[in-house]
RNA sequence: GCCAGUGUGGUGAAAUUGGUAGACACGACGGAUUCAAAAUCCGUUGCCUUAACGGGCGUGCCGGUUCGAGUCCGGCCACUGGUACCA
């Protein structure tokens, strides 16, 4: 055996010999129940980041260590091919995207290989092509058929001078990213999946997943966002009814002013003889269609000189426009109570609204003061006529009730959740397989002529989608009348391809988009490892496209994957200086030298010229700060094993990981002790004899004792915790163990061999190459991969003696070590023959006592 | 803005069911080895105080529940993710 540790060397040699023995292929009739665990596929952005290590290592190891504990595995990998990022590279370097693409999944692959990750490669998919995304276009037609599918105006962002459509990162403070032109809102027909058909299962199943962070399923929860309300009308006089939600009916007294969206009919009426209102519907226009802006700008508004009626009352309240209430979520209008809504109170301050209040605290001890800021509990009524003094939930149905007998209202169940929109304006996506004839309409692909192929010899110019302007690809005969008709050129949004890609590693076949035989064999997924940034979307679009395919009878369960992990980020230091202009210039940590005081904090950064730099402390691996660490070098340097030690050990997984560089030195030392221990063993001796448990005396009893306290652990930690960290500190601390226990006897050999094992195996996850090798040179034939995980032995875990920590008024003043059996009466004997416990005791009397067993012993004294 | 998280030594973190705060590492300091250095090995290391034994303080901030709170409850601050066209 070498004495050195020489990963250059071993990890190729051990990847060829996975590879040869095509360890890592999932057969179905293979023995053992089935165990699939996948990871979200990477974007094939060129190389592997930080963010993919991470999260493919959490996987391997998951996988590995199902495997050793006789799973049959599958674990795939692809790649999420279509989007953006390809577009911008083709601008930018004058590529066209699919040969980008196809390059950059070539050099990823490569990467992936070299992390001995291992993957079933003979199931590997890229979405970009024809043979994967024709299912989708298939499926597209039959949702079309089962009308789940419908075409509608929606908001874009639209960039003015480039003529096209810009995603919500491509507006920098409300200007196009290229152009710099002020972005307008535009709206363009779409289309739609009615997710919200499927509100209710999908808020519903997600009792059914006990394997989910509670976080997530929280998450996804108010995302869904049910909540039981009342529909009515308010008339316009020369409009009709204006419809409005609300899930305050009770509040319903409270209304003096509605207000609509600024791209409302009623609005945009109202501004045909009024410059002024004109003018602000037009300001309005020029925000960017995201959340996030609309919720934190500046709440503005302004009166439309229209009355409304109030459905109970028939008194007239008026109707305002406001920038902050949504054309697409519900009808675009609000009532408005801001006695009792803060948001409304603030847009009634600002423009002396009247503010009424008809709801009083339950608690008379609270107090109401209108005029610092409306009251949102839920109480008694008052000033409400007829409904005086009734509470919330009587309130409610009595004033629905009420709405509904004069037919201004109803109850009904409404969601924040809004329905799909699949369309982008995009060329580098899948072809939404419709076509457009005058006399039939919008027109399904039929299943004989899929896949709609995306044509990929194209020019990129960047003024938009090239196949908008291919009359080649557009020409073609309607599937109905056969009359001349022309091709969707939007593509789909690509989160319809990471909808289904998991159900389709499980059942590759060329003749459907699933077989339900080989789908349901694999499916759900046991383990499914991402990124929390993806809680929301990607995940409900999955669930969403699970329970489509169900109901399609292309798979049995509910739910597509039974267990979730969310990782957290992966930081790095980030230094800069300022260059002359004020602006910062980001150097990469690599680059930067670091001095530190006495106590190890960074006093001075300097980059190659000796420039000083500002600390901006850790962050995430990004381009814009210039922080990112390419895995491909800390490869090349410590190996694979180390990468993927250290990003296991240095955080639990769901935390966010800081990269250190002396971290990583540190897992590898640890590496190379680990490999010399072994190699110091069989220094001793050739042959290793059998182990005695009787014959053991107490520090072999010690040693063996802690070897299965660390099975026990790391197996807990592996399985049910998920906290790799632990496990590898537990194993850290079994190796220190062994390097203090000097024994070479025949028993002591014998012990330390079972530890060393141990050590070996409990590791084999996380570390395979390495440990694969030192399996070998331990004189076993067998593959470590397919070896068994090791079995805790309950016989070595017993003690004899424990210790005990003794508190006096709940601090502790002793430690004492008692038999295992020991009974209050010597516990308490025991502490108070010590020292210190007397004298924190002198003068006084045991008022209480509390006894944890084998723990602590609390004397409360006064 | 809204929804969900996170906050513990010089640093990454641990403490699993309310029961010894800081396991395991990194860094720093001291020592051994060496002509010297690297590597390796051994020791010390939360802060304050004490010659020592010991004592006091300490888990973002303020308050509460409890014999006992990093952990539970109420309020606040800071940071991170998501916010429907980045993936």
């Amino acid at each position: 055996m070498n004495e050195q540790y020489n990963p250059q060397d071993i990890e190729p040699q051990v990847q060829k010999h996975w590879e040869a023995q095509d360890s890592f292929k999932a057969d179905e009739s293979a023995a053992g129940e089935p165990f699939y665990c996948l990871s979200m596929f990477p974007y094939p952005s060129g190389r592997l980041h930080m963010g993919h290590v991470r999260n493919y290592t959490i996987g391997d190891v998951v996988s590995r260590y199902q495997r050793m504990k006789g799973r049959n595995v599958l674990q795939p990998m692809g790649w999420d091919a279509f989007g953006l990022p390809a577009e911008n590279a083709a601008m930018k370097n004058n590529v066209p995207p699919a040969k980008w693409t196809y390059e950059n999944i070539e050099y990823m692959r490569n990467q992936l290989k070299q992390m001995g990750f291992g993957y079933d490669w003979d199931r590997e998919l890229a979405t970009c092509h024809p043979e994967y995304y024709r299912w989708e276009q298939w499926f597209f037609t039959r949702l079309m058929e089962k009308g789940l599918v419908y075409k509608k105006e929606a908001e874009v962002n639209w960039d003015p001078v480039d003529q096209t459509v810009l995603a919500n990162e491509q507006v920098i403070d409300g200007r196009g990213w290229r152009s710099g032109a002020l972005v307008e809102r535009k709206k363009i027909p779409q289309w739609f999946l009615k997710i919200t058909d499927y509100a209710d299962q999908l808020l519903d199943d997600l009792d059914q997943l006990d394997g989910w962070p509670e976080q997530v399923k929280t998450m996804q929860r108010n995302w869904i966002g049910r909540s039981e309300g009342v529909e009515l009308n308010f008339h316009v006089d020369g409009y009709g009814e204006l419809e409005v939600f609300t899930t305050r009916p009770d509040t319903l007294m409270g209304v003096t002013y509605v207000a609509v969206a600024a791209q409302h009919p009623l609005a945009l009426k109202a501004a045909e003889n009024n410059p002024e209102l004109a003018a602000f519907i037009e300001e309005c226009r020029h925000t960017k269609v995201a959340e996030a802006d609309l919720a934190t700008m500046e709440k503005k508004g302004m009166a439309l000189g229209i009355e409304a009626v109030h459905p109970l009352t028939g008194k007239t309240v008026p109707v305002w426009t406001a920038n902050f209430v949504l054309m697409d979520y519900g009808s675009g209008a609000v009532m408005s109570v801001p006695g009792h809504d803060q948001r409304d109170w603030e847009f009634a301050r600002k423009y002396g609204l009247p503010i009424q209040q008809v709801i009083a605290p339950t608690n008379p001890d609270v107090v109401v003061d209108l005029e610092q800021e409306a009251f949102t509990e839920k109480g008694t009524l008052i000033n409400s006529g007829d409904f005086d003094d009734l509470e919330f939930e009587v309130a409610f149905k009595a004033i629905a009730k009420e709405l509904e007998r004069k037919g201004k209202g109803r109850t009904t169940i409404n969601y924040r959740l809004r329905d799909w929109g699949v369309s982008r304006q995009r060329y580098w996506g899948a072809p939404i397989p419709v076509i457009n004839c005058q006399s039939c309409g919008a027109v399904p692909v039929p299943e004989d002529q899929l896949p709609v192929v995306l044509p990929t010899d194209v020019e990129f110019d960047g003024s938009g989608s090239p196949i908008k302007k291919m009359r080649e690809f557009i020409d073609t005969a309607c599937p109905k009348c056969g009359g001349a008709a022309e091709r969707e050129t939007d593509t789909f949004d690509t989160f319809m391809e990471s909808s289904w890609y998991y159900a389709r590693y499980a059942s590759m076949n060329p003749n459907a988009m699933l077989d339900p035989k080989q789908a349901n064999h694999w499916l759900p997924v046991d383990q499914y490892i991402g990124g929390i940034e993806h809680a929301i979307l990607h995940l409900l679009y999955s669930r969403f496209f699970h329970k489509l395919m169900r109901d399609e009878g292309l798979v049995d369960s509910d739910e597509p994957f039974k267990r979730l992990l969310c990782q957290g980020m992966v930081l790095a230091d980030s230094f800069y200086y300022e260059d002359e202009k004020g602006g910062q210039v980001w150097i990469s940590p690599a680059d930067v030298t670091i001095e530190k005081d006495d106590k190890g904090r960074v006093i001075r950064a300097t980059d190659a010229e000796g420039r000083e730099l500002n600390h901006d402390g850790m962050s995430k691996m990004s381009k814009s700060k210039n922080n990112g660490i390419d895995p491909q070098i800390m490869i090349d340097r410590y190996g694979a094993d180390t990468v993927r030690l250290f990003m296991m050990f240095a955080a639990p997984p769901e935390q966010s990981l800081e990269w250190l560089d002396s971290g990583v030195e540190g897992a590898h030392r640890f590496l190379r002790r680990l490999w010399k221990q072994v190699h110091d063993h069989l220094q001793s001796g050739a042959d290793c004899p059998a182990l005695d448990v009787d014959a053991l005396n107490d520090e072999q009893r010690d040693l063996r004792r802690k070897v299965h306290e660390t099975i026990a652990k790391v197996s807990d930690d592996m399985e049910r915790r998920q906290t790799f960290n632990t496990a590898i500190a537990a194993v850290m601390e079994l190796s220190n163990a062994i390097g203090r226990f000097v024994d070479v006897s025949d028993q002591g050999r014998a012990v330390t061999r079972e530890a060393l094992e141990a050590a070996i195996r409990l590791l084999a996850p996380i570390v395979p190459h390495m440990t694969h090798q030192l399996w070998r040179e331990l004189g076993h034939s067998d593959d470590l991969l397919h070896c068994d995980w090791p079995q805790v032995d309950e016989v070595a875990l017993t003690r004899a003696s424990v210790e005990l920590v003794v508190q006096i008024n709940g601090k502790v003043r002793a430690k004492i070590t008692v038999p295992a059996d020991a009974d209050e009466d010597v516990v308490l004997h025991t502490a108070l023959a010590s020292e210190n416990v007397q004298k924190h005791m002198e003068g006084k009397t045991i008022r209480k006592k509390i006894v944890v067993p084998n723990k602590l012993l609390n004397l409360v004294v006064g």
